[in-house]
DNA sequence: CTAAAACAGGTTGTCTGACAACCTGTTTTC
DNA sequence: GAAAACAGGTTGTCAGACAACCTGTTTTAG
């Protein structure tokens, strides 16, 4: 039973009291309720607005302190910072709600692994591309079975062999964020990525796109690995955008 | 008094328990001793082995459920998850520890800032070039004025300069995690970079490739405007990684 | 004997109250 | 007039309790 993975997981969590405040806040904030520099109610009084206990209205802000919304001092307060003290990027599920976000979305994570691209091909090893190679024929063999038989091995080595181009740039910090924002894309967009790659992104000429960027790699030649991965990735988003169901 | 910011700002910082017990946690995590799925003590066990109330780890425990480290469940435990899971992206102090780190750094923020300027040089808009070459002009009479009257100004609206390059590409996740990025570096950096900066960033010819990128920009040459960028930031990443007294 | 229901123990989520550490402005003291 | 003591407020931590929930076991009903 090939489940794998993010089949029938859990969808209805319970709801926690902190998660709930810290947005609240979050929204204050970014709404411009509380401008950079403001002190924020004190725990008690926001316990209190909330009809929450001040250990929730606690778990909430540090929260907040960790993305560096703000910064709280004992026996003073805590007080919104300014936007130059943020010290996290997140992408949250309310990304995925609007059509126009999604394709932002998308275009950020066509250019970023482009560039990853370009990187690898200037830096990766011998070692990384055997492996790529090998990657590239698993997923040349399971286009090859079609979509019926092989949907979900098709999707994911192609995301494995892309993960791997990434990491073959040998930088841990561009392979980190590449793969949360892509991690996240997948979560909330798995579906309609199955749906769409059962339709359009099966063949042999979608694979000769994938291809050009083996290509350029073995090739190390940086300004085709960027083209090539670009045109894959904004006529898979282009095509993806076309489904009339999509979001 | 030109005081502005991050001059003279809080240095001992209190340590928070919860915070510490997260990075210990977390280490825990990273370093393999808890593998994904494998299941956290529960947080008496941590509060008793720690030495800190369970109020403290359930702290610790939210902040890393709020970057997907962990996933905990009401009435059984709290999990490691695997690293499909990761919803945030964050640069920690411990970044900017060693040398190598720092230029990997420096190499992510060259590329994503390459990126943005390519993106820009295609969709910005009229309103946006005019806000952008003026910032050009106040930075180009900083520069004239020399490292000894205007060295913070120089650098900070070399900083603006760019930030609205980025926004311009109107895209606002790209523009945030490049915000991101380049906060931290500042955050991390900045005496390295004034430093650097008064030495080596002042003068025509520095001045000629800011000019570049705006060239290109003009045009709306979006190779131009990459390569312009890149050339531009590999070259102050290189003079800075020259100096000695660096990190 | 089997399947459903009740039970027991353990774990996370939330609440409450208390006190320590700390900050700020005021008052008192020298 | 300056330093010291004081008072009130706020965050940080601790302790204990109970609710909500899960899992495996035991009991019960058929």
């Amino acid at each position: 039973m090939p489940d794998s993975q993010g089949l029938f997981d859990r969808i209805d969590r319970p709801r926690r009291l902190p998660d709930e405040v810290a947005v609240s806040i979050t929204a204050a904030i970014e709404g411009g309720q509380l401008a950079p520099g403001d002190r924020l109610p004190t725990e008690a009084e926001l316990a209190k607005r909330f009809g929450v206990a001040r250990t929730v209205v606690r778990e909430a802000i540090s929260l907040l302190r960790y993305d560096g919304l703000v910064d709280s001092r004992r026996g003073v307060g805590a007080f919104v910072t300014d936007a130059s003290q943020r010290s996290a990027f997140r992408i949250s599920p309310a990304c995925f709600e609007k059509r126009k976000q999604i394709v932002q979305l998308l275009k950020l994570r066509t250019w970023l692994q482009a560039g990853a691209s370009a990187l690898a091909a200037s830096t990766r090893t011998e070692s990384q591309m055997v492996q790529i190679d090998a990657l590239y024929r698993q997923m040349a063999e399971a286009d090859a079975r079609g979509p019926v038989d092989a949907l979900e091995e098709r999707v994911d080595t192609e995301l494995l062999l892309y993960r791997h181009i990434t990491e073959a740039s040998n930088n841990p910090y561009y392979a980190e964020v590449v793969a949360m924002i892509e991690t996240n894309i997948q979560n909330n967009l798995r579906s309609a990525f199955l749906k769409n790659a059962a339709a359009s992104e099966f063949g042999p000429a979608i694979m000769e796109e994938h291809r050009a960027v083996l290509d350029a790699l073995h090739a190390k030649d940086v300004e085709a690995a960027r083209t090539a991965t670009r045109t894959r990735f904004e006529r898979a988003a282009d095509r993806l955008a076309a489904r009339a169901d999509f979001a």
